[in-house]
RNA sequence: GCGGGCGUGAUGGAAUGGUAGACAUAUCGGACUUAAAAUCCGAAGGCCUCAGCGCCGUGUGGGUUCGAGUCCCACCGCCCGCACCA
C-alpha cells in the first residue's frame, strides 16, 4: 500500500484542476451564481500564514458552494500601489513597477501550491494601467456628477520628505520617515464628497444584516451623527465683522447653566484678535503646535486664554459672559466655538475651576433632590439623556422629563423664540484623495492657464505613469514627488483648447484602487470600468472575508464608490450595498522564544539584551509538567546523543549556569518579524504538504477569533491525514465483504454529513473538523460490512473536499469515485437515518442526573413517566416520597420534582 | 470617559434552556519493536473516607425556571474599538 505524500498527490490534483478548467467562472442562467471573496492582499513579496487561513476559508465556502451546485466567482488581485514599493526604491534603487511585478509572481507561485479553487484568469493588480485606466474613466464620471471637486485643506507636510502624510504617518509631530518636525500647510486637494451620503451610509447599515454587528457600530460611530442647536451669541464691542459667535451645542436644554464661550485658537475671531494681542498670538500659536496624536491630546492640559471680549446670552441680554480661546476646541468640528455649561460637563468644569468661572446647576437627579452642584473636587453630573431628571433651569418642556425630552423641548422653543435652529451634523468628513507620491494610480486632469483645471478626454486614458520610455528613467534617489521632476511627462496639450498644458501630478490614495476591485473582477478584461450584464449576474459580493482592521475606511469608502458607481451608469441599483455578508477572521499567532545576552558595556556597565529566535530553531520539551526550551544548536552541538528528557535537563541547566543562554518562552502573540515568531508557509507546505497547512488553520479556534499556531498542532494534522489515507486505502483495498454493522455506520455517516454542512454554512470550520475526526475514528473502528464502508469512506472524502482538497481527491480516486470530488454533489444528510429507534434519557431529580433509561423514541409521555419513576436513582432519592411533578421532554430527558 | 465583546479542565475549544467538558493538543499507562519513531488500545474536571447508590464544579454574588455555561441584575477581571466631538 502507498503511503501519504502530499509532495506528490498535491502537484497532480492542482494540475487537474488547471486542465478542467475546474475553477473559471462562467456566466450561464441554469445556476444560481455565488460570489465569494477574500481581501486581495498586498505584494509585499511573501505570502504570511495569515493569508493562507484568510483564503482557506474562502476556498472553503467557495468548494462548498460549488459542490451544492452554484456558478461560483472566486478571484484573486492585488493591492498593488503604494509606499512600499517606492520605499524600496528609494532604498535600494531598482524602479516601484519592477519591485511590484517581481514581487506579485513571487506570491502567485506561493500561493498556487496551496490549491486554493480560484479562478486565476481574471487576476489583476491595481498598477496594472487597464486597471487603473477604467479607474481614471471612474473619476472622470464621478467629477461630472459632482462627487469630486477640488479645494484648500490643511495638511500634514513633511518639509524633508516634501510629501503629504497622513495623520497615521505622524508621530510625535514628527514624520514618521523623515523625522522632521511636521508642518500644517494649506493645499489645494482633490475630495470626494462622501459626507453628502452621510446620512445614507449611516442608514443602510440597518439593512446590513449578516454584518457583524461590531463593525456596524464602528462605521456608525465613525459617520458620527449628532442633533443639536446652533445659534449665535452677540458680542459687545467686538472687531468689525464679529458681532456674532456661532456655536454648536447637543446639549441646549443646559443653555441656563452657561458660563463661558469657548473659540478655538484657529477660529476666525481668534486670529483676528491675536494681530493685536501678542500674548494671545502666542498662545494661539502654542496650541497649534505639538502633537496632534489623539495621546498626546488626552494628555494635553486644558488651557484657555481670556480675550477680554463679552458676549450677551441669547435668553437674557444683561447677561454677559466672558470669551476665552481654549486649546482643546478644535476648528473643524461644529463651529470652531462652544458655550461652556461647567455643572454637566467634565472637561468644562475642570477649565471653570481652573479660570474661576461659575457653576450653575441646571438639572437635578429625580432620586436623591437637591445637591448637584458638583462639590469642589467632584465630578460633573452628567447622567445618561435617556434618565429622567427634575431641571432646576429650565426654559422648555416639562420641569421632569429625560434628558432627550429636554433637548427636544430646547431646539423647538429657541426655534419658536428666533434664537438658532435645530441641525443634524456628522463626523464624516470628506476623502481627501490626493497623493503627492509616483506610486499611484494619475489623476486625469489637466491645468492649463487660459481654461483652469480641465479634465483629461476619455481616449487619452490611460495616463500612465513614465516609466523609462523616453529614455528618462525616474528618480527616487531625491525627495519629493518624481513626476514633478520628469522632464516631459507633465507637459501635454490642454484637451479643451489645446495650447501647451501641464498634468496634475498628484495621484490617487490607494484606497480608491481598493473600493472597486470587487466590480472589476465581474468583468475585468471590460474596456469601460465594469460591464454591466456581468455586473448583473455576478454581483454583489456573497460572501466578503477579511480582516477587521478595515473595518471602517475599505469598507466605508468601498460602499460610497458602489452608489457613486450606481449614479454613474457602473453598476446596477442592487449593488449600492456591495457585500451582502461581511465575516471578519482573526489572526494567526505563535509563541515568541528569546533569550538573554549580558553583554560587558564600558568598565562597570552591563548592558542585558534579548535576543529572539525563529521557532525552527528552538527544541521545545516538556520537563516537569513544565514547557521548556533550548536553542537548536546548542542541540546538535554538544548533546547530539541526547537520549532523554533528563539529559536535555541537565544540559538547560548548564546553560543556565552559563550565561543564561536557556531559551524562554513568551505568551502567543501576532506573528511579527521583529520578534521572529513567525512560520513561512512556503516551509510548512514543502514539511507537512499544503492540505496538513489548511486544516491546521481551520481546525482549533472558531475563525473569528485568533488561532495559535504550534507545531505539535501542525504535526497532529499531518498525522491524522496520514491516517485518512491509510484508512481510505484499506478500505479500498479490502476484499468483498458481506455487511456487518452497516447501520450504525451509515448512521454517523448522516450525523456527519448534517453537523459537517452546518458547519461549514456557519463558519464553524473547527466544529465541522472536529465531528471529521469522529467520524474518521467512528470509521476506522467500523465493523461494517465493505460496501456501506466504501460509502462512508467516500463520503468522509467529500466532506473533507473544501478543506483537504488534494487529500480528497486522491482518496475519492481510489474508491473508484466518478469524475472529480471537486465537481461531485455535496452529500444530503437523511433525516430518518440521524433518528435513532431508541433513545437514552437521563432522569433528574431537581435537576440533578439520578439515572438513566432507554426507550423506543416515541414512546408517550405517561409510560416513560412510568419507567422513570420505577428506576433505582429515583426511587433512591425520592426515599418513598411522592413526587411534586414530572415533566418529560421527549427523546431529551425526563426530570422529576421532589 | 463612551461603546462593544469575552470569562468553561494543564491548553485550544464543544454544548437549539435539557446528561458540561464533544473534538484536538499536552500528559500518563499498555501493545507492537533490540530500541526509537510510526501505528494501535486505554486512562484522565476537582475533592473525599479514592470506583461510590458520595460531594463540588462553566470568574464572583444574587434572580427567573421543573431544569441555567446558556436568560436577567450587580460586581470583578481581561480584550477590542472610539474619544478634548461641543
Amino acid at each position: 500500500m502507498s503511503r501519504y505524500d502530499p509532495s506528490v498527490i498535491e502537484p497532480k490534483w492542482q494540475a487537474t484542476w488547471e486542465e478542467h478548467q475546474t475553477f473559471r467562472a462562467v456566466r450561464s442562467d441554469d445556476k444560481p451564481k455565488y460570489y465569494v471573496l477574500e481581501m486581495f492582499p498586498y505584494p509585499s513579496g511573501r505570502i504570511h500564514i495569515g493569508h493562507v487561513r484568510n483564503y482557506t476559508m474562502g476556498d472553503v465556502i467557495a468548494r462548498y458552494k460549488l459542490a451544492t451546485g452554484h456558478n461560483v466567482l472566486h478571484p484573486m488581485g492585488f493591492d498593488a500601489f503604494g509606499m512600499p514599493a517606492e520605499n524600496a526604491a528609494m532604498a535600494s534603487g531598482g524602479h516601484p513597477k519592477d519591485w511590484t511585478y517581481s514581487n506579485i509572481d513571487t506570491m502567485v507561485s506561493q500561493m498556487k501550491p496551496l490549491g486554493f479553487g480560484l479562478d486565476w484568469s481574471r487576476m489583476f493588480a491595481t498598477c496594472d494601467p487597464e486597471y487603473y485606466g477604467q479607474q481614471q474613466a471612474l473619476f472622470l464620471d464621478f467629477l461630472e456628477a459632482g462627487l469630486v471637486y477640488r479645494k484648500n485643506a490643511v495638511v500634514n507636510w513633511d518639509p524633508v520628505d516634501m510629501t503629504v502624510l497622513a495623520n497615521e504617518q505622524v508621530i510625535d509631530g514628527k514624520g514618521w520617515r523623515s523625522g522632521a518636525e511636521v508642518e500644517r500647510r494649506e493645499l489645494t486637494q482633490w475630495f470626494f464628497k462622501i459626507s453628502d451620503m452621510s446620512e445614507e451610509l449611516l442608514d443602510a447599515l440597518d439593512g446590513l444584516d449578516d454584518w457583524p454587528a461590531k463593525v456596524k457600530l464602528m462605521q456608525a460611530n465613525w459617520i458620527g451623527k449628532s442633533r443639536g442647536l446652533q445659534f449665535a451669541f452677540s458680542t459687545i464691542d467686538a472687531p468689525e465683522g464679529h458681532d456674532r459667535i456661532e456655536v454648536y451645542t447637543t446639549r441646549p436644554d443646559t443653555l441656563m447653566g452657561a458660563s463661558f464661550v469657548g473659540i478655538s485658537p484657529d477660529h476666525p475671531l481668534a486670529k483676528h484678535l491675536e494681530k493685536d494681542n501678542p500674548d494671545l498670538a502666542a498662545f494661539n500659536a502654542e496650541c497649534r503646535k505639538g502633537g496632534t496624536t489623539e495621546e498626546a491630546l488626552e494628555k494635553a492640559e486644558k488651557r484657555g486664554f481670556d480675550t477680554g471680549l463679552r458676549v450677551r446670552h441669547p435668553f437674557d441680554t444683561a447677561w454677559e459672559l466672558p470669551v476665552y480661546v481654549a486649546n482643546f476646541i478644535l476648528m473643524e468640528y461644529g463651529t470652531g466655538a462652544i458655550f461652556g455649561c461647567p455643572a454637566h460637563d467634565q472637561r468644562d468644569l475642570d477649565f471653570a475651576r481652573k479660570y474661576d468661572l461659575p457653576v450653575v446647576s441646571t438639572f437635578a437627579s429625580a432620586e436623591d433632590e437637591g445637591h448637584t452642584l458638583p462639590e469642589d473636587g467632584g465630578p460633573a453630573y452628567v447622567p445618561p439623556k435617556t434618565e429622567t431628571v427634575v431641571y432646576l433651569r429650565g426654559f422648555a418642556g416639562e420641569t421632569e422629563q429625560t434628558g432627550t425630552e429636554a433637548i427636544d423641548a430646547a431646539i423647538d422653543f429657541c426655534e419658536k423664540n428666533g434664537v438658532g435652529h435645530g441641525v443634524t451634523k456628522f463626523r464624516l468628513r470628506d476623502w481627501g484623495l490626493s497623493r503627492q507620491r509616483y506610486w499611484g494610480c494619475p489623476i486625469p486632469v489637466v491645468h492649463c492657464d487660459a481654461c483652469g483645471v480641465v479634465p483629461e478626454k476619455k481616449e487619452n486614458l490611460p495616463i500612465a505613469l513614465p516609466y523609462d520610455e523616453d529614455g528618462t528613467a525616474i528618480d527616487f534617489s531625491v525627495p519629493g514627488n518624481p513626476l514633478d521632476r520628469h522632464p516631459s511627462w507633465r507637459s501635454c496639450p490642454c484637451p479643451s483648447c489645446g495650447q501647451p498644458a501641464t498634468r496634475e501630478t498628484d495621484t490617487m490614495d490607494t484606497f480608491v484602487d481598493s473600493s472597486w476591485y470587487f466590480a472589476r473582477f465581474t468583468a475585468p478584461r471590460a474596456d469601460t470600468p465594469t460591464h454591466m450584464a456581468d455586473a448583473q449576474y455576478w454581483m454583489n459580493v456573497d460572501q466578503y472575508i477579511g480582516g477587521i482592521e478595515h473595518a471602517i475606511l475599505h469598507l466605508l469608502y468601498s460602499r460610497f464608490f458602489a452608489r457613486a458607481m450606481h449614479i454613474t451608469g457602473h453598476l446596477p441599483e442592487k449593488c449600492k450595498e456591495p457585500f451582502n455578508a461581511l465575516f471578519t477572521q482573526g489572526m494567526v499567532t505563535h509563541e515568541m522564544y528569546y533569550t538573554g545576552h549580558a553583554v560587558q558595556d564600558g568598565e562597570n556597565s552591563i548592558v542585558a539584551s534579548l535576543v529572539y529566535h525563529f521557532p525552527e530553531d528552538v527544541v521545545v520539551f516538556s520537563s516537569g509538567g513544565e514547557r521548556k526550551a533550548v536553542l537548536q544548536s546548542r542541540v546538535d552541538e554538544t548533546v547530539t546523543d541526547v537520549a532523554s528528557v533528563e539529559e536535555l535537563e541537565a544540559l538547560w541547566k548548564l546553560d543556565e549556569w552559563h550565561n543564561a543562554r536557556h531559551v524562554r518562552i513568551q505568551s502567543s502573540a501576532k506573528m511579527s518579524k521583529s520578534k521572529k515568531n513567525v512560520v513561512d508557509p512556503v516551509a510548512i507546505i514543502q514539511q507537512y504538504g499544503a492540505d496538513t497547512a489548511r486544516w491546521f488553520v481551520l481546525s482549533d479556534s472558531p475563525p473569528e477569533r485568533d488561532v495559535e499556531w504550534t507545531a505539535s498542532g501542525a504535526e497532529a494534522a499531518a498525522r491524522h491525514l496520514g491516517r485518512v489515507y491509510r484508512i481510505a486505502a484499506e478500505v479500498a483495498e479490502a476484499e468483498e465483504s458481506p455487511t456487518g454493522d452497516d447501520e450504525a455506520l451509515l448512521r454517523e455517516m448522516h450525523k456527519a454529513i448534517h453537523d459537517v454542512t452546518l458547519g461549514v454554512e456557519s463558519f464553524g470550520f473547527n466544529a465541522s473538523i472536529a465531528r471529521l475526526y469522529a467520524f474518521t475514528n467512528a470509521l476506522s473502528k467500523s465493523k461494517a460490512g465493505s460496501d456501506a464502508k466504501r460509502q462512508a469512506a467516500k463520503t468522509l472524502a467529500q466532506l473533507m473536499s473544501p478543506m483537504t482538497p488534494h487529500l480528497s481527491e486522491e482518496i475519492w480516486a481510489l474508491l473508484g469515485g466518478e469524475g472529480l470530488v471537486a465537481n461531485a454533489p455535496w452529500p444530503v444528510a437523511d433525516p430518518a437515518m440521524m433518528v435513532e429507534d431508541t433513545v437514552t434519557l437521563p432522569i433528574q431529580v431537581n435537576g440533578k442526573r439520578r439515572d438513566e433509561i432507554t426507550v423506543p423514541k416515541d414512546m408517550d409521555k405517561a409510560e416513560v413517566e412510568k419507567l422513570a419513576l420505577a428506576t433505582d436513582g429515583v426511587k433512591r432519592a425520592l426515599d418513598g416520597a411522592a413526587p411534586k411533578k414530572v415533566i418529560v421532554v421527549p427523546g431529551r430527558i425526563v426530570n422529576v420534582v421532589a
